[in-house]
DNA sequence: TTGTACGCGTTATCAA
DNA sequence: TTGATAACGCGTACAA
């Protein structure tokens, strides 16, 4: 069975290549007789229409490009679950690249996606510098997720990261800790950076002073978690709560935690950045800032398809929230009916 | 500016379009002097061949479809991880589809697929009927992870589910465990009845009775883990340790757990499946089965891309293999040193 | 080894 | 509203 062609409908339906073509593409008007005819033969012999030739022709390829770091990524996951949705049933199709935040893979997994000649490009992450997205958006539509880029501001769904950062500490505080230790990104991270600057502008507003043995970097895997613990207690560092710049690093911050048998929150609480699907899930749930991961990736596709169609649709803000769940409670000192103890220090079991 | 073509390679090179295009996808041989003209030309340019055209004159797209179930699912993610990799440097790129365990769903995923005029298709996992993978097998190469295809054995690339079953149940049963409760996949799942299968064999074994008030059904997904303990403690249920048959659930049994003081491994021993990037950082570490679930996708991709070349490539076999972390502990009645001691009851706090 | 010319399946242009 | 015909950019017989 040779693959059918439109001429093959056009010759059952008994009119021209044309007429099938604006039929079956919705083109233009057909007189209802001949728009039947073609359909039905189209039906009858399920023909299919081929994309190729019609990206050929058409210069579109109905393909959107999705630029992402990992495609296995558990925070970006549901991001490119959200662009999928939203191209669902607009006729173009998400393509997938992974530039695992090395601009050399970035600018190759860009490469291999316009070689494909899509028609937009959704950018999660990474470090391709802004100046080169500027100079894609000239000639394909581009949307980026999770970053800001100078010059197509009105392009970037983001979440407020500072914010972010100022709430996880601002919590804690509320609940009396004092002593809180922070386990960053990496510091070529924009988002990181953001959630450190974040978490000392609420250090100061409480006339905290930052101190450096509390603080780490990470690069953001659970094994980083697991490594600050360490570091942490063996530096002889005293607190009472620690903050983690993501969820991944914060389960192996809490598995550190376990290992030497301090209880979370008991002893120390601890607070996490992204809500990971397991976060719901770990002893005890996370608390930690919940991006809506989803929604910018489904809106990140609207807008995409927004643009081709001519528009320039204002992006929705989107915000952070902190979700407070088991792992933070009242520092000890803080707490009615026990009396002040000293905080724990490591090697001391409780 | 105007996207190149090859015509403008070929004037400024000094050559015809057809040697252009020899050269450039060294189909022929061409003489070193126009060769290197050719290549020279196309640098300087910045010259990018149109896939899109390439596709439509070869009849090859160089796109391989992957029919998977969901993007951001935490266990197949490894598998699409290393689909990328086995294409990559192959010229081939791979295009995802969801099918989200529903076959309609899958239908219209292949079908999106196929109208891209993929050149293979690898499928992971899902419930699309095996007459119908064998039919687009006919014309288009189709390689399974994850499931068994009647009819296309020698392209299915899985591990032994019925094995894996029995390893978690024997390694519970060695450490003394006899009343074993267990959480299983939705029945629909083939994997899920294996395990299950699995797990009832080594019971038969030791020459225990499968008891019906120690088997639950989940739908994979965390929640279903906790709903699980609470009905197993409802109906009363004792036992010394828990079986899932997946992480996710393995998760939700672990807070389910806790919440009732339960602890793990102390009172109850768990026992996950899959072996997610989180399950060695849970608390305590699960003791799960771990299958290689990246080196299954980077298999098929690169036997796909064998069978593209004409081969009929052997597919390499996968074993799963039995983690043993810190979830699992000998039972209470086995463990020296300690009295006996009638098992956890519903409502008993330890 | 090289160039000419045609075909891939569809959409777009232009007359009719 | 319709049909003939020319692109779309590249690969590839075929001839030279």
């Amino acid at each position: 069975m040779p693959p059918l062609t439109l001429e093959d409908v056009a010759k059952v339906a008994g009119v021209s290549v044309s007429t099938a073509s604006r039929v079956l593409s919705g083109t233009a008007n057909v007189r209802p007789a001949k728009r039947d005819a073609v359909m039905r033969a189209a039906e009858q012999l399920g023909y299919r229409p081929n994309a190729i030739a019609r990206g050929l022709a058409s210069g579109r390829s109905m393909l959107i490009g999705v630029l992402t770091q990992d495609i296995a990524s558990p925070f970006y996951g549901e991001t490119l679950r959200g662009v999928e949705d939203g191209l669902e049933g607009s006729g173009y199709s998400g393509i997938f690249a992974s530039g695992h935040w090395r601009v050399e893979s970035e600018a190759s997994a860009i490469h291999s996606l316009t070689g494909r000649s899509v028609d937009g490009l959704i950018v999660l992450g990474g470090h391709t510098p802004d100046a080169r997205l500027r100079e894609i958006n000239t000639h394909l539509p581009v949307v980026a997720v999770g970053r800001q880029v100078k010059g197509l501001e009105d392009r970037c769904l983001r979440i407020d990261n500072v914010r972010g950062g100022y709430d996880c500490a601002r919590h804690l505080l509320e609940l009396g800790h004092r002593r809180i230790a922070y386990v960053a990104g990496p510091r070529d991270h924009r988002d990181a950076r953001d959630r450190l600057e974040g978490h000392r502008r609420a250090l100061r507003e409480w006339g905290i002073e930052d101190d450096p043995a509390l603080t780490l970097e990470g690069d953001f895997h659970e094994p980083a978690g697991l490594l600050a613990v360490e570091a942490l207690l063996a530096r002889g560092a005293v607190f009472s709560a620690v903050i983690v710049a993501n969820d991944q690093m914060a389960y192996g911050v809490r598995l550190g935690l376990y290992r030497r048998g301090i209880r979370v929150p008991d002893d120390v609480s601890l607070v996490g950045f992204d809500d990971l699907a397991g976060s719901a899930f770990t002893t005890p749930p996370l608390t930690t800032v919940r991006q809506p991961t989803y929604e910018m990736g489904m809106a990140a596709a609207e807008a995409l398809l927004a643009i081709l169609n001519g528009a320039s649709p204002a992006l929705p803000l989107f915000e952070a929230q902190l979700l407070i769940r088991e792992s933070t409670a009242p520092a000890r000192s803080a707490r009615p009916g026990l009396p002040a103890r000293p905080e724990l220090r490591p090697g001391e079991r409780s």
